[in-house]
Parts: C-alpha cells; structure tokens; sequence
DNA sequence: CTCATGACTTGATCTGTATCAAAACGACTG
DNA sequence: CAGTCGTTTTGATACAGATCAAGTCATGAG
C-alpha cells in the first residue's frame, strides 16, 4: 500500500479522473494540472486541515477516507461530511474552514496551491463548473443529513447510513446485492455522524444483525443480507433506485 | 404592501442589488439582467416550487422569507433552509430539486428562466463567481445546522435560532441590542427547522421571556434584552463577534 | 505468551424531549 | 357580537436514547 500511497500517477491514469474536479476536463486541460498538482499523504488519524487553520492548498481525495468535523466547546462533536475518494477539500473564496479535516485511514491528495488554483479556475471553466456541481451536490448532501439529524430514529440513521455506504461503495456496480463492503469508521465515529452515541450504535447494528439484515466477517468488512429490509428502515420513500 | 410586491424595481434600485446573484455584476451586465428578469408574487402559505417538480426558472427573492423543507413519509418534517431577502432559489445543472420551497410570508422573486439563465453564466464570469460564493456560503450554514440538529439541546437550539435571526436581521446594523425583531415563522416552523415539537419550542420560548432574555411585544415582534445571556446559551464558542 | 490498549458489547438506570390531552388566546368572518 | 380556526400555552405521562458502569474481545508490542 506504500507504494500504492507514494506512486505518483499520471492524470490519464488516475482512478478519480472522471469523478474529481478534473472531470470535465479535456486532455490539454489536463496537461496544465499535471504541471500544477502535488501529491501529500497523511497517515490514519492525522490531521489534514484545523479548524481556522490558514487554507494554503485544496485538492481531491485519491485514496482513502477523511472527515469534515465541528466540535462544541464541551467536547460534543458532530460530523458534517464524510470524504471519499474523488471528494474535494477546500474552498475558493475564504481562506479559512470552520471544521476540522482527519484522515481516517491513510490518505493520499492530489494537491494545489490555492492561488495558483484560484487563477486556475478563471482560465478553465471546466473546472469551475465542475466545482460549482459539486459544491451543490454536498449541498443536497448535507440537507438529506439534516433531515436525519433533526428527524430520524436511532434505527432509521444507522439504517441510512449503511444504505449510503452501499451506494457510494459500488457506483459502477454490479447489481448482485451481497457484496462486500467496508466500514471505514468506528462505531464512535459513526456516533459521530449520526448524531448517537456509541452505545446506541453499537446496540442498533447489533439488532441488524440478530435480524439477518447484515453479516459481518470482521469488525470492518460485513455485506448487506437482506437488502429491501434495509431500506425499509431508512423511512425514506420506498423506490430510491431499483435496480432491476 | 400590494404596490410594493407589484411594482417593477430597476436593477440599480433593488434592495438586494449588492447581495443577491448579481452583486458583483458591472453596469453593463446589469443592462442585460434587466432584459431576462421578470417577477413572480405568491400570497402567504403558497408553494413556489415542489418536491420532484420540473424547474423552469430560478430567481433571487426579493421581498418576503420562504422555507425549503424535506419531509417523510409519515409526515415528519424537517426544514433545510430558511430564504431571506437576496437569497438564491433553484439551481443549475438540474432539473429537479428534491425539497419544497413555500413562501412563509407574501413573497416577490426576480426570476430567470432556466436556458436563458444558464448561457448567461457561461458568458457572465461575475454571476458564476458569484454563485459558487452563495452555494459556500451555503454550504458553511448546512453544516452548522448539522450540528445544530445533532448534537445540541433544545435549549441551545432555541438560543442559536433567535441569535441567527438578530445577525441576519441587522446586518448594515446599528450596534444597540435592543432593537425590534421580527419572527417571521409559527412555532411550529420553527420546530420543524430545530428538530423539535412545537410544545417544546413554546415551552423554551416561555422560558426565555421569564428569565428576562427575550421581551415579546406581539405573537411576531420582539426583541433580546440580554444578548449576552442569549450568546452563552447558544452553546457556541463564547466570542462570535464582539462589536465593541 | 502476557500484558496493555483501544474497540465493542451488554446491562441498569436516568432524563430530556416527545406524546397525548385540554384549555386559553387571538384574529378574522359573517 | 358570537363562532370558528389556527396558534400558543400548560399539564401529565411515556419512552427513546443518553449516561453510567462493567465486562469482553481483538490486536499489537515486548
């Protein structure tokens, strides 16, 4: 995996190529970023960008899993956005963030300096239209967790949450229903998201699997068992996507 | 108010000229927003646009405060925005939204059509900017409701809601904190935007008044008489923004 | 192999907020 | 002016999920 972490990748081969900003871009395009891009890592629990902290770069996730973060005074947290590979950090316009970014596991990012970038985006407009959809999708994003946040049950957020994993996990998927996915969080940091605790959580997926709607092979990796019960227990609307 | 809502305010006159949409746009290009705008009203309690509707134009709202809101199954709601004057209605790259946009109070838009709007932005680099600023912002506000909603107490809710309001409310302000107030949502609104009941809003509310923080005058009108008690029950990091 | 540490589970109890129910209060209507 | 409907207040009770408190389980280090 180290090697996989320091390899330098080349655009046309990069495996968040038609996801990330880049997406819209053309190879001429794609040239210019390749001058401009620099790759950091970080390891599983480092922190990636502090809350105030001055924002001298931004860039997409290659590999890897992060969190976006706030923080009461008293300790309580509350997650405000999980990022997975092809995910954006940063932001035009301000140089400051008012959450925190962690590396969850090892993360490479594919970065660039935010003046450069900014100077970028006034001379590719590819990027920035990509940016702005992006920008509305976590926008859409952050309103349907508001909605679990504010409404749902314990057993309704665990229940969409899982049903996100399943979705983000196999995009370009197979529609075979069992398959393995990961768990890329503790069940704290889920407590996180969810706006639980831990003993909440662990209690819910623990009902889950009692009732044979998940399968855990290891404390990380587990596959969905009965598909249609879980999403039934996301109390959103029944359709969704189906896929057959 | 009716003359108000009807009358056809030029761009150089509008009261949201240097915060809406078209904030940073020159004279000229103010000329040909002039051509493409029309307005639309709608009466207290009407819908604006709906859930799954086909979105044919966006608009900046003018006069009046709207809510978007998502709702589920059974009923529950949970609202995901609250629209003040200058704010941004609809979005581009989509055809559909997946929430509901009401008007809360009678209600004026300055609209676009979509298509129009849309080449508009590929050739007015100061209305793209400007967008991608307004969905950041946007964003930043998401996600401090999602903290909001996940982590804090009624309590804590009620005081973040009310202090919000006085921040929005005068922002060209004045820097006494006694000063008339305008609430413009039913408790049960502003349940449905703190992910509560409207028992418990009241109940917080009551509280508030007793312990000399809030002075109501009117079911709508009021006023905070104790900004520093209102600031530490946020639940906040103390500072904000001191004014003095 | 043993110990230590972080992650998870399980149980008992508490509590903030929801829920259920009713009454009081306006504001508007005919 | 009486009647109605939407909003707010207030009280009694229930309960989901938090909190407190031990465990148990895994993994990795020495």
């Amino acid at each position: 995996m180290t090697t996989e972490l320091l390899a330098r990748v080349t655009c046309t081969e990069c495996p968040i190529r038609h996801r990330a900003v880049c997406a819209h871009c053309s190879g001429d395009e794609l040239d210019v970023l390749e001058q401009l891009k620099t790759y950091k890592t970080f390891k599983a629990g480092d922190p990636i960008l502090w809350r105030g902290d001055k924002l001298t770069y931004v860039g997409s996730l290659v590999y890897g899993v992060a969190t976006l973060s706030k923080t009461l005074e008293d300790g309580r947290t509350q997650m405000v956005g999980l990022l997975l590979p092809s995910d954006f950090i940063g932001r035009t316009g301000r140089t400051e963030i008012d959450f925190d970014v962690v590396a969850v596991t090892d993360v490479t990012l594919c970065c660039f300096q935010i003046k450069p970038f900014e100077a970028l985006i006034a001379s590719t407009p590819h990027v920035a239209q990509r940016l702005v959809e992006m920008a509305l999708d976590e926008l859409d994003v952050a309103r349907e967790w508001m909605l679990l946040l504010g409404r749902k049950t314990a057993r309704e957020k665990i229940a969409t949450f899982i049903h996100m994993l399943v979705q983000r996990q196999h995009m370009g998927g197979t529609e075979t229903s069992n398959q393995a996915l990961v768990l890329p969080l503790t069940q704290e940091q889920v407590a996180n998201y969810l706006g639980l605790t831990l003993e909440t959580v662990s209690r819910q997926l623990g009902a889950m699997k009692k009732q044979g709607i998940l399968r855990f092979s290891d404390r990380r990796h587990f596959e969905v068992s009965d598909l249609p019960a879980l999403q039934l227990a996301t109390g959103d609307d029944s359709d969704g996507g189906i896929l057959v």
